[in-house]
RNA sequence: GCCGCUAUAGCUCAGCCGUGGUAGAGCAGCUGACUUGUAAUCAGCAGGUCCCGAGUUCGACUCUUGGUGGCGGCACCA
């Protein structure tokens, strides 16, 4: 006899070991079918799964994420399957679940095209009508080995050679088709409702680039069909939203062959990046930073003795001149410590705050640029904070009070944290990092919000934060980060004085709320779809005329507005005004004040919004104290 | 950097393979008419070294090849 407890509560007794399968039959014969697996004591388990004894159970569907992720997972050996018998001789690799759906590699001798994905697709659904039953079992890690190799999988060989070999390892079998794999899987292949192969691209053996590249098949698996046509409209609204499409038209910055990766700012894109550097002054200079600036070419001398030479050569844009090599700043702090040893520091000047609005080049892979998310010349909102090894606490929450403010006037209010604390191969000792990482455990405490633990991954130098921000996609964008550094003050001879006279080598925290100008105005973009709060719109009011007759009128009008300090546009073409608000409105300009006889006559405009909203008629005053008071509020939702 | 794809007018894209014979649309621009009330007024005109180099060919936007940039991934990201 054994009992078994679900989630409602409830209890159901078996006289002797029973499947999962068997519960849900059970419970009733639609969960019966809509079961895709179990939870067994918290572990999830195929529906073949025998329990032996008391437990708590639950079924598993569609409906929970995690029969979601099992659909998904099992998707990938269905499209495993149906590649096989395409092509007989691709060889499997690994397959598993990703955000929204999952991927496959495997290794051929040629590329696959978009023809093979559909025909792929088709071979699936095929899979799918035939409903074969998959069935878990278990091998001795010889026999896999040898039952592999004779199926001319080398690469599934090597994997499960890496496995240590008293691990059991468990199969599934579906049809003609087998695969190493942890599982659970669906129990049949005839579950599976929505599906869709997105593309393919090539892919590293093991995440390795010194090892051949495999091609990746990318696919996406939803519950129904509904789910996955949404998926795919996200897909769709991302794909609007791309800042590169809308950089392009807004008109606010291009890119060009003779210059990749740098960008050409127009007009209306410098606007938005001078708007948010002057707002970044201004929360630095009251928050205790010192504004500095220093050169972009730095004689190579000194990359070697911060150490970056010997790491990064190779990414560092070289310029020679007069037989002297320098590099073009890949980064501010080096040059920050040089402005830190200028003159004697006492431990009375610490914590010195040293900000600059930095302009950097990197030599990045060309594969990897994106837009403005990674470019060659982008410029931090840098800033380095001398300080003694009693002070990274209060600094670091003090940074975070600092950050969270600035993610909500830029009207982000999801903020997710991350500690990355000390890498095998790292520089100080472990009391020095145990002192470093319990401060920012206990500054991030401190915040009250929830954070990640990122083991080993610091950087060789001490622990760090990093700040992600969620967007309106739900995508997790990485921009700040603060990080502790034992090593570079004291390997550029940076010194204080101590309250003993004894002299001390400062602690760096290297810190940036925005990260980079160029990535986070890219973020802006895409979160606003280009329609930016008013308080960054570089056009934040367009004045325009019915007639020529009102055209002196809205000259004054926009200069009114201007001498308030607002950006404003005229637009007195002889064109209709129709044409006009469709015009500013793709441009998204967020007021457009319509001026006729009407308006002119009283003094006034006709204020309407970006969305289309008609405020109706009122008068300059009434509008400049409206649109003062939403600059004044940013971007803040709350 | 690696794998695949890709580059035609200011922009978005046809044409390109089958079938090699120096290009077409919409929008934008210019000119003219119209003076207009909340998302596109009408007509006309003009606009291209088809990314760059080499090859095949009587002839290359088209085929082959080498570059460069871009796109999707991978790898990298101080």
């Amino acid at each position: 006899m054994l009992t078994v407890s679900l989630p409602d509560g409830s209890r159901r007794e078996y006289p002797q070991p029973v499947s999962v399968a068997e519960i849900a039959e059970s419970i009733g014969p639609g969960l019966a079918k809509a079961a895709l697996a179990g939870k067994v004591d918290g572990q999830l388990v195929d529906t073949s799964h025998v329990l032996e004894h008391d437990a708590e159970v639950s079924i598993v569907t569609d409906r929970d994420d995690d029969g979601v992720e099992v659909l998904r997972h099992s998707c990938a050996h269905l499209m495993a399957q149906a590649v096989q018998r395409l092509f007989p001789e691709a060889q499997v690799t690994i397959g598993p679940v990703i955000d929204d759906g999952f991927y496959y590699d495997f290794s051929y001798s040629r590329p696959f095209t978009p023809e093979d994905l559909s025909a792929i697709e088709q071979t699936m659904a095929e899979i799918v009508k035939e409903d074969l039953g998959v069935e878990r079992s278990v091998l001795a890690r010889d026999e896999a080995v040898e039952l592999f190799r004779g199926m001319g999988e080398h690469y599934k060989v090597e994997i499960i050679e890496s496995i240590p070999s008293d691990e059991p390892l468990s199969f599934y079998r579906q049809g003609e088709f087998i695969d190493l794999c942890r599982g659970p899987h669906v129990p049949s292949t005839g579950k599976f409702k929505a599906f869709k192969l997105t593309s393919v691209a090539g892919a590293y053996w093991r995440g390795d680039s010194n090892r051949e590249m495999l091609q990746r098949i990318y696919g996406t698996a939803w519950p129904n069909a509904k789910e996955l046509r949404l998926h795919l409209k996200r897909l769709e609204e991302a794909e609007k939203r791309d800042h590169r499409k809308i950089g392009k038209q807004l008109g606010l910055f291009h890119f060009q062959e003779e210059a990749p990766g740098m960008a050409f700012w127009h007009p209306k894109g410098w606007t938005i990046y001078q708007t948010i550097q002057s707002y970044m002054k201004r929360k630095q200079d009251d928050n205790g930073y010192l504004e500095i600036n220093t050169p972009q070419l730095v004689d190579f001398s000194l990359w070697e003795k911060s150490g970056h030479a010997a790491k990064f050569s190779e990414e560092m844009f070289t310029v020679e001149s007069d037989n002297r090599q320098y590099a073009i700043k890949p980064m501010n702090c080096p040059c920050h410590v040089q402005v830190f040893n200028q003159g004697i520091k006492s431990y009375r000047d610490l914590p010195l705050r040293l900000a600059e609005f930095g302009s950097c080049h990197r030599y990045e892979p060309s594969g990897s640029m994106h837009g403005l998310m990674r470019v060659r010349n982008f410029v931090q909102d840098d800033g380095h904070i001398f300080c003694t090894e009693e002070q990274i606490q209060s600094e670091v929450a003090r940074f975070n009070e600092f950050l969270f403010g600035i993610y909500r006037d830029f009207g982000f209010d999801e903020i997710v944290l991350r500690l990355s604390t000390r890498p095998q191969k790292r520089v100080g000792s472990d009391e020095l990092w145990g002192q470093a990482e319990d401060a920012l455990k206990q500054a991030l405490d401190a915040t009250g919000l929830d954070w990640q633990l990122a083991p080993g991954e610091g950087a060789f130098y001490g622990p760090k934060v990093e700040y992600s921000l969620r967007d309106c996609m739900g995508r997790l964008q990485q921009c700040g980060t603060i990080q502790v550094d034992f090593f570079t003050p004291g390997r550029l001879g940076a010194q204080y004085v101590a309250e003993d006279n004894s002299r001390r080598t400062p602690v760096m925290l290297h810190r940036a709320a925005l990260g980079s100008f160029e990535r986070f105005i890219g973020v802006l973009i895409e979160h606003y779809a280009g329609a930016l709060p008013v308080w960054l719109a570089p056009v934040q009011a367009v004045v325009m005329n019915i007639t020529d007759n009102q055209a002196d009128y809205c000259r004054e009008v926009g200069d009114s507005l201007k001498s308030k300090g607002f950006r404003v546009g005229l637009d007195l073409r002889n064109e209709k005004i129709g044409f006009k608000i469709r015009e500013h409105t793709i441009q998204k300009a967020p007021w457009l004040l319509v001026v006729g006889d009407r308006e002119a006559q009283s003094g006034s405009v006709s204020v309407r919004k970006l969305g289309g909203e008609d405020l109706g008629k009122m008068t300059i005053e009434a509008f400049s104290e409206r649109l003062g008071g939403e600059v004044a509020r940013r971007g803040r939702t709350g």
